[in-house]
DNA sequence: ATCCCGAGGG
DNA sequence: CCCTCTGGAT
């Protein structure tokens, strides 16, 4: 790999962002307050190509029509569709949450498997989503990487990656233990107020000593 | 690599 | 107007 920071920064940078972006990564609830995975999953597809205000309005509609697979599966596709318009990408989604309820309960007896490779059989749920849920209703070690964490990560130096999915790989490899659950929270709130696509504040970041962006920037 | 689809920001 | 927003299927 060319163009990694050492271990010991990367630790390091752990360490800054926790302090610096206060807070943890959530469990999803159910109505009674328990995990809830099934809302996980569902939520979770929901959020492609969206904003959160507009995931959480479609989720909200949704699961005030049905709150289990076979709910769902009573709908009407444009049932399906309506309530989950605020989020975009609508007819693709009504039906991938199709495919997944069914599959859902015709290979897992309504019940969402709690492993990577089980929930990767499921349709409509890819890595991210399949990280997001063992990490955040499972409670296991695994960082989700979405679009926010993949741009950060490879910036700094921290990976070195092409793909979502090699950044996770890499996260995984690289990344202190205690820091890969919270780590997703703490590199999204950092991506979203500091490290930004376009015009990242570096004045004000952090982490900007050991970033490799930083340095080559600087370098110029 | 491209399509699905749409609100919102700069 | 172009880009972004916690993607996945074909």
């Amino acid at each position: 790999m060319g163009r990694t920071i050492p271990e010991s920064d990367a630790a390091e940078i752990f360490v800054r962002l926790a302090e610096a972006m206060p807070g943890r990564t959530a469990n999803a609830k159910g109505p009674k307050g328990q995990p809830d995975a099934f809302r996980s999953c569902i939520s979770c597809m929901l959020s492609a190509q969206s904003l959160d205000r507009n995931t959480a309005k479609a989720a909200r509609a949704l699961f005030d029509l049905a709150q289990t697979p076979e709910d769902v599966l009573e709908l009407d596709d444009r049932d399906i569709a309506a309530a989950i318009k605020p989020c975009g990408l609508y007819n693709v989604k009504t039906r991938n949450i199709r495919k997944f309820c069914q599959a859902l309960l015709a290979e897992h007896g309504g019940l969402v498997p709690s492993t990577r490779k089980g929930l990767l059989g499921l349709p409509g749920i890819g890595r991210k989503c399949a990280d997001i849920v063992m990490s955040f209703t499972f409670g296991t070690d695994v960082i989700a990487v979405d679009t926010h964490v993949h741009r950060v990560c490879n910036r700094i130096g921290l990976t070195d990656a092409k793909t979502a999915d090699v950044t996770a790989q890499q996260l995984e490899a690289r990344a202190p233990k205690w820091a890969l659950r919270d780590g997703h929270f703490w590199l999204i709130q950092f991506g979203k107020k500091v490290c930004t696509a376009r015009a990242p504040k570096c004045e004000s970041c952090p982490v900007s000593d050991l970033c490799l962006w930083y340095a080559e920037r600087s370098a110029q």
